[in-house]
DNA sequence: GAGAGATGGTTAACATGTTAAGTTTCTGCG
DNA sequence: CGCAGAAACTTAACATGTTAACCATCTCTC
């Protein structure tokens, strides 16, 4: 058949071109975002149940254990780049979940913080997110989970530790 | 100054509704997610060069290692939802770097493989990913990603339970 | 104190993530 | 055979990721 001859055809043109490539199973990125989505696989129908995405329960939390906080700082803290924050932030503040002012000592800079509404909505998802969370460190092991941790703040710092010299914390 | 009032008004709002609630720095989505970050921020640029995004890629090798793989397998492969999935192999065809055909024992199935141009675009980005890959775990020690990455597999299995319900064994 | 450049944010454009709904083909059962 | 339901994709719709371009404001310098 025709249809064999095809396949031996393909694969022996790979076995000519093999190129040394690492298998899936060794990909660190695939290893990282397979555990990321198992989590948030398991918050995320308690977040949508609740109207939120990940990324807006980021914001969210991010907001409440401040007083006040600019655009960028937000951005930097909550992980997300500019674009992404400003169009989320829109749609938080028109849900009223958020407000935001312009800096009088410059008007580049919003200032923004989290409004009682938005305080209580985190009120409601906060204890079944905390329950998840607790799941999950009894299943894995509290004690695995901050070596995890610290591996994890390791990885990250030892590849990409140029990217914030300088940041002096909270004042 | 009023400001000031407001300022003290709305920490005292928050105080009065204090929420138990992790840090961010104990959040195990935000570190999973900042790790990887980290790590994609080296390879990028490289795809980007060849034209690739990190999602194409992984398709082109998880191509590259089989004969012959059908849609939905692929999917489960190279952990991509099917919507995904479908929008990025109608590029790749488009570019001539995959193939596709029905399968005619079953006309809902697709069959897919990559092609001598996708072997060789490949082969094109291999050396620089490698080399990417080889200076990580350089930096971060070979034994410690191993490590690493044997963490990950045991969280995805220990909370991805609904997945593999077999589960013989834990860590 | 005006213009060049830097900074803070937003908009634009395209690719992917995520869920729901739709389409085609197959399978099983009467 | 005929049809209900399942399976394999695909399309749709909306949200975010990513890069580049853009606009407003500020800062610094001459």
């Amino acid at each position: 058949m025709s249809e064999i001859r095809a396949k031996v055809a393909r694969q022996a043109a790979k076995e000519a071109r093999k190129v040394p490539m690492r298998d899936f199973s060794q990909s660190l990125p695939m290893a990282l975002l397979r555990a990321r989505e198992a989590v948030m696989r398991q918050f995320r129908p308690s977040l949508r149940q609740h109207g939120l995405t990940e990324q807006q329960w980021r914001i969210l939390r991010a907001l409440a254990a401040v007083d006040v906080i600019e655009v960028t700082e937000l951005a930097r803290v909550a992980f997300l780049l500019g674009p992404s924050l400003s169009r989320i932030l829109r749609d938080l503040e028109a849900r009223g979940l958020i407000q935001r002012e312009v800096d009088s000592r410059d008007m580049r800079r919003g200032v923004l913080s989290i409004s009682t509404k938005g305080m209580k909505l985190i009120a409601q998802v906060a204890p079944s997110s905390e329950a998840i969370y607790a799941s999950i460190a009894s299943r894995y092991g509290a004690r695995k989970l901050a070596a995890l941790h610290k591996m994890l703040g390791e990885l990250e710092r030892s590849i990409g530790g140029d990217l914030d010299p300088d940041d002096s914390g909270d004042g």
